[in-house]
DNA sequence: ATACTAAATTGTAATAATAACAAAAAAGAA
DNA sequence: TTCTTTTTTGTTATTATTACAATTTAGTAT
């Protein structure tokens, strides 16, 4: 159940604690790149002890570690991640989704930029997104 | 002294006000991506009547019309930078420090994505910055 | 120039995300 | 099992941003 996760932490010379195995599970089983907030309120109905803290500190050990990644990307709250392989994203202004775009990109991998150490690369659209583009549409045309 | 920001607010149909003024040629004469507590501090000085709210609002409704961006780059604070041509930036977990990357990108003019409808494109670095780098190296071999 | 109206500015108070901190608990090594 | 260090927890503090109501102002019509 949790050998995978424990792999991963073990791999990073990590403690292997209750709460990271959660959040790392959360994080894997759910791509909808999530705030603090969802991820605490949601493994809180399972483990009454969480603290809002932890999450906070097993998010930021997790990234030090590049496990997870967070994506400054709303504006107002960072967005967490499993770190796959760089991806770009796009996020709803009307409905706050964010989706994972695959498209090719010849500065993902760069590790130097004009002289700069290079320790994370993210790149990131904003607007409507297709299913809310849809409701839009249906909207106008009935009112 | 003023006349091209009241062109630009005039070409939008914007009213012409001066905290829009003084905000856009902040803005203009300061490409440091400025935080709002920049902007405002900064501006207060010499117009001691200006509110913080009225910054966040001139900053919103200039945003609204493309005459700024802002960037979700820091994570906890949005970053202002006059619309030039789209370009990525490069910010400096050392320092703080937001620069402007100029790489060729093949993603940066899209508008459309996986049938998303794009408005706006970001691409950033985070890292460590030429100089942060220098200062590094002089304090390790210094003791 | 004057009066009018909608929009903008101001200041305060509320909200929300995150960080700081100290005490209690737990992980991993001896 | 004991010990030491790290982690977790809960509370409090901080910071960026938003909400809101009252005052002021820009731009227009008179």
């Amino acid at each position: 159940m949790y050998e995978k996760y424990v792999k991963i932490l073990k791999d990073h010379t990590l403690k292997i604690t209750s709460p990271r195995l959660e959040v790392l599970k959360y994080l894997d089983e759910h791509h909808t790149h999530p705030n603090v907030e969802e991820i605490y309120s949601s493994l809180k109905k399972t483990h009454p002890s969480l603290s809002r803290t932890t999450v906070y500190n097993s998010l930021e050990i997790l990234k030090k570690n590049r496990i997870v990644q967070s994506l400054a990307i709303s504006g107002s709250e960072l967005r967490y991640d499993i770190d796959e392989r760089l991806h770009h994203h796009f996020i709803c202004n009307r409905c706050g989704a964010i989706l994972d775009i695959s498209i090719a990109c010849p500065n993902m991998d760069k590790t130097l930029q004009g002289g700069h150490r290079v320790e994370e690369v993210q790149g990131y659209f904003k607007g409507i997104c297709k299913k809310c583009q849809t409701k839009e549409k249906g909207r106008s045309n009935n009112g």
